[in-house]
DNA sequence: GTGTCTGATTTACCTTTGGGCTCC
DNA sequence: CGGAGCCCTTTGGTAAATCAGACA
């Protein structure tokens, strides 16, 4: 467990990095999060562990693998001394269970058994028993509560985890974007290209009717496998694709986006983020495979190490099988043996980004077996082979023939990468036991397949390509070349649903920018919005990168229509339309014209249609209609029509008021309970029915702004408890002003002005709610008067405080001046003979003469002390004549003949 | 198998105006 | 004696959100 958790320490390591370059914030955020997260799951994950053994429930694995999975997340130090602070807290936990569940009687007789010393001793010891004490005991409700708060703290670190994959996808995004300009792979693709093909980028109006020839073309030759090179940069991966003309999903649309790029056509590259749930408990694609999988199991290989040189890609695992293979042995082995199926295109529930996440996640494990053991890689060659291997080799061969592949040579270079692969898996196996997941195990299917299987695969990525001959002001058009789609925008959404993969965010990716283009390939969306981050968010994240993207693809948009429009327009100097403006336009539209939902629950929160039926008790239709439509019987009606009601209280509250002889839009009894409470138990409920603890709720139709009573003749117009409620500005009385300083009412009340108390709120202190108060309300001529008194105490307080300080200061002096006479006089007197107690000196002066030169040093006198000679020789006599009051410091100056003074206060 | 509805449970928000004691 | 300040104790109701199970 703990050499598990080091390894995986270093892995989660490397990503953070890697997250952390994205992102540093965020990054930081999430670790620090996850921290948190990590170590009170641990406790959680450790009550759940009770929980389940209470229950007789074995933990699950994906429970465990979440233990483990947040586990590395700590810092360094944690490992090192964690295993001892990690028991230490575990008992901690535990004293604390047993406590809070004192420790059934039947099981724990004495309670001494437990004393301190156990819980101190010996952590590591208790740690293995820790199982059996709590085998028999019932978990109480504090127990029960806080696995529920830990269930609301993952709520917060899976929106965090979201929000950094998303983060990550971006910029995966982008980094596909700016190799997919690579003027390189743009001439190598251009090269292969059939001459007739080229002349589409001298169309003036394209369509996408014409671009069909060319997307055919591509479809033909290229081929896709299932899997994502690892460990190369994109660019490298790209570069490979081309050159053998193979390659992911990702890296064929990549390819054909360059190459619409090539022939000059306006393009953007298009992905799903397929991003981790934004609720906790919920895999990147659980509803698809079933399988768990966290997001660090499943992130994708963000940018190539920079030191790495080219390499091949390492092909590990493929699931794509030309789709009449699904009969192959081989196939149908593995999935007997994986338990599902991964010969079938359409029956492979994982689609390609999930695959590639495994793919990479699984690389990624397997990359750094590679680092730490080298041998794995360089002694492939002549390693022997295990039975299972030659095992799968063979039949290997089968589903070769089966799919027909003659290519002695792909066949070849298939047996190769299995065997690379098989070895990798083993040396990887031998690393570690832990299965990432059972699909990113599953035995390496190397037979690519020309583009476009009979069933459409999930598509993840596509393009989007400008066809200015399409409507009147163009239109951007999807291209799914690895379908063979052209113009399929409306069929995304299904075969999205179809492949269970969830269509949260599309990006469109052009000029290192990005734009959300969900709208376009979502009718629902009612149904994904509460599965996005929130868009404020996003918005803010994005804001930047539609700036880029719209720069590369945002041109002025030139039709026939337009150029009237705009020439009209140009005079007035008004909108000009661009290609992004108008598919804001575009989008805005759809959002406004959704359909209707079929089912009632759709529209509780939708943001466009409503039924009365699922209005809450504070809203209302106001007006009634226009009815949009009918679901389950019942009249569906704009949201816009949807109405706030709030009590008088609280408009006011917003500096509004209700309008004379409105009458209440809504009235809401009041609870039984409540009634109970405010009028004691003996209720007379049906008296009360019509009482005025009824809630009276008025809409915003029904208002007015607030007229409040003018203060008049320097009074303020206070409520019933004689103060002004200040919840803003508007609710302050015409004519009044809020003086917030301290201490304003003891001005006020010296200077006799009329004021009000302003309670700014409310605080709930010792179960019951205070008023909060904060200065005072006074009539706008009072202001400056006021000021300046304030001002004027201000100064006075300032300069009292002052002077208390010197005369303070002044009278320790004397303190400690005279102390030190009395002391050297007394020592003079009695004890001529002893040493010296000075306070000041170590040095202890042998004589008096000694003693007498020290103290009456130069510095003595200008404290208005005498010589100390003087001062041991002579009697300080204080004569009335020589004494001096000062009024103003209240100081009482008393004067010897010898020139020593003293001040006394005088109270 | 999927979608929808319903009821139970959990979570999050809203509510809202003391009083006794000590010290100065 | 009166005013200021400290401290006591730490709600509880309700609706929205979520979940689980039944049913078509």
């Amino acid at each position: 467990m703990r050499s598990r958790g080091r390894s995986k320490q270093k892995r989660r390591a490397s990503g953070s990095g890697v997250l952390a370059k994205t992102c540093p914030e965020a990054g930081d955020k999430l670790i620090s999060c996850a921290n948190e997260v990590g170590s009170s799951m641990k406790e959680t994950d450790d009550s759940n562990l009770h929980l389940d053994h209470l229950a007789g429930v074995p933990q699950s694995e994906s429970e465990r693998n979440e233990y483990q999975a947040l586990e590395p997340v700590l810092p360094p130090k944690t490992l090192e001394t964690g295993h001892c602070s990690r028991n230490i807290m575990r008992n901690e936990s535990l004293k604390e269970k047993c406590d809070d569940v004192s420790l059934d009687k039947s099981h724990l007789n004495n309670k001494e058994d437990l004393d301190d010393s156990d819980w101190e001793e010996g952590s590591i010891a208790t740690d293995d028993h820790r199982m059996t004490i709590e085998l028999n005991v019932t978990p109480d409700l504090s127990m029960q509560k806080r696995i529920r708060r830990a269930l609301s703290q993952d709520k917060g670190f899976a929106e965090l985890v979201h929000k950094v994959h998303l983060l990550c996808l971006l910029s995966r995004g982008r980094l596909i974007d700016r190799v997919c300009d690579d003027p390189l792979i743009q001439a190598s693709l251009l090269s292969l290209l059939p001459a007739h093909l080229l002349q589409l980028s001298n169309v003036t109006k394209l369509t996408s009717k014409a671009l069909y020839p060319l997307v055919a073309w591509f479809h033909n030759s290229f081929r896709v496998r299932k899997f994502m090179s690892a460990e190369v940069s994109f660019h490298s991966a790209l570069a490979s694709a081309l050159e053998t003309r193979e390659g992911s999903f990702e890296e064929i649309a990549a390819l054909s986006v360059a190459l619409f790029r090539a022939l000059k056509l306006t393009t953007r590259f298009v992905s799903i983020l397929d991003v981790a749930s934004l609720k906790p408990g919920q895999s990147i694609r659980s509803d698809a495979s079933g399988s768990s999988k966290g997001i660090f199991n499943a992130s994708t290989v963000m940018v190539s190490r920079p030191e790495e040189d080219f390499r091949p890609p390492k092909k590990l695992f493929s699931g794509y099988v030309r789709e009449n293979s699904s009969e192959s042995s081989l196939g149908q082995s593995h999935e007997r043996k994986e338990g599902h199926s991964t010969s079938h295109v359409t029956e492979s529930r994982n689609p390609p980004f999930v695959d590639e996440l495994n793919g990479s996640a699984s690389n990624s494990q397997n990359s750094e077996t590679e680092y730490d053991h080298p041998d794995c890689v360089t002694n492939r060659i002549g390693k022997l082979k295990r039975k299972g291997d030659l095992e799968y080799e063979m039949q290997l061969e089968m589903a070769l023939s089966a799919t027909a592949i003659r290519d002695e040579s792909k066949k070849e270079s298939c047996l190769r990468i299995l065997n690379a692969d098989s070895e990798k898996i083993n040396c990887s196996s031998k690393r570690t036991k832990r299965i990432i997941s059972d699909e990113s195990l599953t035995f390496p299917n190397e037979i690519s397949t020309t583009v476009g299987p009979m069933k459409f695969e999930s598509p993840l990525y596509w393009a989007e390509v400008y066809c200015n001959g399409e409507n009147l002001t163009g239109k951007w058009v999807h291209i799914d070349v690895i379908n063979l789609i052209i113009d399929g925008e409306h069929k995304v959404e299904s075969m999205v649903a179809s492949c269970k993969t969830s269509l949260r965010y599309v990006l469109a990716f052009a000029g290192q920018g990005a734009k959300d283009v969900t709208r376009r390939y979502c009718t629902k969306w009612h149904k994904i919005a509460s599965q996005r981050v929130s868009s404020m968010w996003w918005d803010s994240v994005l804001a930047p990168l539609r700036e880029l993207e719209s720069g590369t693809t945002g041109g002025v948009v030139h039709s026939e229509t337009n150029q009237t429009m705009s020439a009209e327009s140009s005079k007035s100097n008004s909108f000009v339309p661009t290609r992004s403006s108008l598919e804001d336009i575009e989008f805005e539209t759809r959002a406004l014209t959704e359909p209707l939902p079929t089912n009632q629950q759709a529209y509780r929160s939708h943001p466009l249609y409503a039924l009365e039926r699922w209005l809450n008790r504070y809203q209302v239709l106001h007006p009634k209609g226009p009815i949009l439509g009918f679901c389950s019987g019942l009249p569906v009606y704009p949201r816009t029509c949807v109405q706030p009601l709030k009590t008088k209280g609280r408009w006011l509250r917003e500096g509004l008021q209700v309008k004379a002889n409105e009458h209440p839009a809504k009235v809401l009894k009041s609870s039984v309970k409540k009634l109970e409470k405010v009028q004691g138990s003996a209720v007379d409920y049906d008296d009360c029915s019509d009482s005025k603890e009824n809630i009276e709720l008025y809409g915003k139709w029904q208002l007015e702004p607030l007229n409040l009573p003018h203060a008049v003749n320097g009074i303020v117009p206070k409520n019933e408890r004689g103060q002004v409620e200040v919840w803003s500005e508007k609710c302050l009385p015409p004519g009044t002003v809020h003086l917030r300083f301290p201490k304003a009412f003891a001005v006020a009340k010296r200077l006799e002005i009329d004021y009000a108390p302003a309670m700014v709120g409310f605080e709930f202190k010792n179960g019951r709610s205070h008023p909060v108060f904060d200065g005072i309300v006074v009539c706008a001529e009072f202001k400056d008067v006021l000021l300046e008194a304030y001002a004027e105490v201000e100064e006075r307080t300032r300069a009292e405080e002052k002077k208390m300080d010197e005369a303070r200061a002044l009278s320790r002096w004397y303190q400690l001046l005279s102390s030190m006479v009395t002391r050297k006089r007394l020592n003079n007197r009695y004890n001529n003979s002893l040493p010296l107690e000075t306070t000041s000196t170590n040095n202890q002066p042998r004589d008096n003469k000694e003693l007498n030169a020290m103290v009456s040093g130069p510095d003595t006198a200008k404290v208005e002390v005498p010589s100390y000679r003087q001062t041991i020789e002579h009697q300080h006599v204080f004569l009335k004549e020589h004494e001096s009051f000062d009024e103003e410091s209240s100081l009482l100056t008393k004067r010897c003949q010898c020139g020593f003074s003293v001040q006394v206060e005088q109270l």
